[in-house]
DNA sequence: CAGAGCCGCCTTTTT
DNA sequence: GGCGGCTCTG
């Protein structure tokens, strides 16, 4: 969720920025003025989709509908921050125009959760409820599946924790049954289907006893409720229209959820690009944008098909590359003809290098031209499938101080520390959350799986009564405990437990405190750690629970990471390196593709159906289209088994099967370079024999 | 001999 | 960071 105040101040001061300033083309203009009641909008890469909605936002509101019974259902955060700081651009620039309340703005997982705090009491939750991350999930999994399936599973192939929730969760998503499910996803554990839905049955009813919600149940319970007679006649009531950005992404019951908050008195909007589907692991398809009209009586559709972005030759490529979809890609992008990018007509590169090194060089090395040429780092960003696939460039732009922002990769929510802190905001508010207490306990020295069980059994974390009883019981549990764990794990339960009138900072600050010295003694570098806990600490500011900061950071963990080349301040320039995934939305000047080898794009863990390959297409469909006049494609035509040693075991990578013989005529080729002053060929060897040897002579 | 801890292996995309 | 397999320890 976001602050409107805040950026309202900030933004005021800045030019003229009434409607006019959007500067809308006619059907930009027929998408703000429409007065339908369900409106479907398809609009290509670059066409100015996210001008056209909050124009049409913007306009809403100075026509007097009030801002806050505005609900804007977005795919990232920042996607909605920044239409909702557009649109108040636009609004507090019109004169006349009343100050009204906030737009509702957010993923529909962060706006879920919004609703199912406030109402929390009257829906049935425990207000302290924990929302736990897809791992958390996972390792519920593992937990039930040994219950459940236990031995028998132990001498068979049987469907591990991860399989075991995506089965669980696709069900969910897709709104079909566990035996379709697994006929798809993994026929090979088809027959044991019944054991599997058991694992189901308990996982929901463990949730339930342990009041943990997982991110499909924020969207289970927020339909549940909208699907009540009355309590979803008066969620509905609080607003008049419900849009949706980038609809091509949505699953079926984030559908069924749109279908239940417009009732008659509501007006929908939703925007998308099937040509950019690219979340079908997360159970969305390009199907429901498709079908938006049979989903939703009287719709109409509205098309936006001139791009404003990028130059004639780089759509002519995206084009080529989507024409040999098997479906969808029914329109052709058209450079428009107000497009000053399109006078430019540099054609995209395709560089074929050595190896990933050189790969690296001769990315920095372009980086740096466009640079010299004009453009600031922040006009580039370098597009990888995979978070890791930048690992070796980030070495070479750290060595050539050239500084770096990372999009995309989990690494986060990942990292130890920050799962642990957010575990014990958790438990503070919900001390039921045996999966908190399980990862905590852990921490402490001599303390392992085994120990830790014990102290759960003892706590009875799922026992009938007052979930503050658990605490209660500690003096009994903390028995288990080996003697050298004692202070650290009394500190730490002491810490959870909020004193009378104590503000909700202080207590955080002294969570923070208890979890950094089990961080200490758990972990060399500690001290970024500790940095790391105090920013978490700062963020249960305007928060009423701990648990909610917890779960407002597990919804929307923070979409970059800084690059080791230090950290960029806001005045500074810097690369971008996304995923391709998380570059949806983004559009830079320079482009660099990078990895464009068979295995790397298309992904080869994506190439076990026909549908698969087909969205890593329209994946590189997302990524090129993301350039607006400089577009170069990288290819390194030998990979290294083992990047990071001396030794030369390798194998010859194959071009992308994406770029035909029709896409690469559409491309300049730069040969490869094969020697030059800068990088001259010598085969890879090692030199640490020969040092050693030598410096041996020297300590006679 | 149960259980903690360590070493070496691998790692798609993200609400 | 997670996992399987191994070793060390009480």
């Amino acid at each position: 969720m976001f602050d409107m105040d805040q950026e309202l101040d900030l933004l005021a001061s800045l030019g003229d920025h009434s409607l006019d300033a959007f500067r809308l083309d006619a059907q930009q203009r027929s998408v703000v003025d429409s007065t339908d009641r369900r409106l479907r909008v398809l609009a290509g890469a670059g066409t100015g989709k996210t001008t056209a909605l909050t124009a049409r936002v913007a306009h809403l509101i100075m026509a007097g509908t009030p801002a806050e019974r505005i609900l804007l259902l977005t795919f990232t955060r920042r996607a909605a921050t920044e239409m909702v700081n557009r649109t108040y651009l636009a609004v507090s620039q019109s004169p006349g125009t009343r100050r009204t309340g906030r737009i509702v703005g957010g993923t529909f997982h962060s706006v879920a959760h919004r609703v199912l705090r406030q109402h929390a009491d009257s829906l049935g939750f425990p207000a302290g409820f924990s929302v736990i991350d897809p791992s958390d999930a996972a390792d519920l999994m593992d937990v039930i599946r040994d219950g459940v399936a236990g031995r028998s599973a132990a001498k068979r192939r049987f469907p591990r924790k991860g399989l075991l929730l995506d089965l669980y969760s696709r069900a969910v998503d897709t709104q079909s049954p566990l035996t379709e499910v697994l006929a798809k996803v993994a026929p090979w554990a088809a027959s044991d289907e019944p054991l599997i839905g058991d694992i189901c049955r308990d996982y929901v009813a463990r949730k339930r006893s342990l009041g943990l919600l997982d991110f499909d149940d924020l969207l289970l319970h927020w339909r549940a409720a909208l699907m009540h007679p009355r309590a979803g006649e008066a969620l509905r009531g609080d607003f008049d229209h419900v849009l949706v950005d980038e609809y091509q992404d949505v699953n079926a019951l984030q559908v069924d959820i749109i279908r239940h908050l417009v009732g008659p008195a509501q007006q929908l909007c939703v925007v998308g690009d099937d040509a950019q589907s690219i979340y079908s692991f997360r159970a969305s398809t390009p199907r429901h944008i498709l079908d938006f009209e049979s989903d939703f009586e009287s719709a109409a559709t509205l098309a936006l098909t001139n791009n404003y972005r990028s130059t004639k030759p780089i759509l002519d490529l995206a084009n080529a590359i989507g024409s040999e979809a098997t479906e969808g890609f029914s329109t052709v992008l058209m450079p428009a003809a107000k497009n000053e990018a399109s006078q430019r007509t540099a054609v995209p590169l395709l560089v074929r290098c050595r190896d990933e090194d050189d790969q690296s060089n001769r990315v920095c090395d372009a980086v740096l031209d466009l640079r010299e040429a004009g453009l600031s780092l922040k006009d580039q960003a370098v597009l990888v499938r995979a978070a890791h696939h930048s690992d070796r460039l980030e070495l070479e732009l750290t060595r050539r101080g050239i500084p770096f922002v990372k999009y995309g990769g989990l690494r986060y929510l990942e990292a130890a520390h920050v799962k642990d802190l957010l575990a014990a905001f958790r438990l503070a508010d919900n001390p039921r959350d045996e999966l908190a207490w399980f990862r905590l306990l852990q921490r402490l020295p001599g303390v392992g799986p085994a120990a830790s069980r014990r102290v759960l059994t003892c706590l009875g974390v799922d026992r009938e009564g007052e979930p503050t009883e658990i605490f209660l019981r500690w003096t009994l549990a903390r028995e288990q405990l080996p003697v050298d764990a004692l202070d650290d794990a009394d500190q730490l339960v002491k810490s959870l437990q909020r004193d009378n009138d104590e503000p909700l900072s202080a207590h955080a600050a002294r969570v923070a405190a208890a979890v950094g010295a089990l961080i200490i003694s758990n972990f060399d570098d500690a001290e970024s750690r500790i940095a790391d806990l105090s920013a978490l600490v700062d963020s249960t500011a305007g928060v009423q629970r701990l648990s909610e900061a917890a779960a407002d950071v597990t919804l929307e963990p923070p979409t970059s990471t800084a690059g080791l080349a230090g950290q960029p301040s806001i005045d500074e320039d810097w690369l971008v390196i996304s995923t391709m995934h998380s570059a949806k939305g983004l559009e830079w000047e320079a482009v660099h593709l990078i990895h464009a080898a068979d295995g790397f794009i298309p992904s080869d863990m994506a190439l076990t159906s026909d549908e698969g390959l087909e969205e890593e297409r329209r994946l590189v469909y997302v990524a090129l289209t993301r350039a607006k006049s400089d577009l170069s494609i990288y290819f390194p035509l030998r990979y290294h088994h083992q990047p990071f040693s001396h030794r030369d075991k390798h194998s010859w990578a194959q071009l992308s099967r994406f770029f035909t013989g029709a896409a690469v005529s559409r491309l300049r080729e730069v040969p490869m370079e094969l020697a030059d002053a800068r990088s001259a060929v010598i085969p890879r060897i090692s030199t640490a024999d020969s040092v050693a040897s030598g410096l041996n002579m020297l300590w006679g």
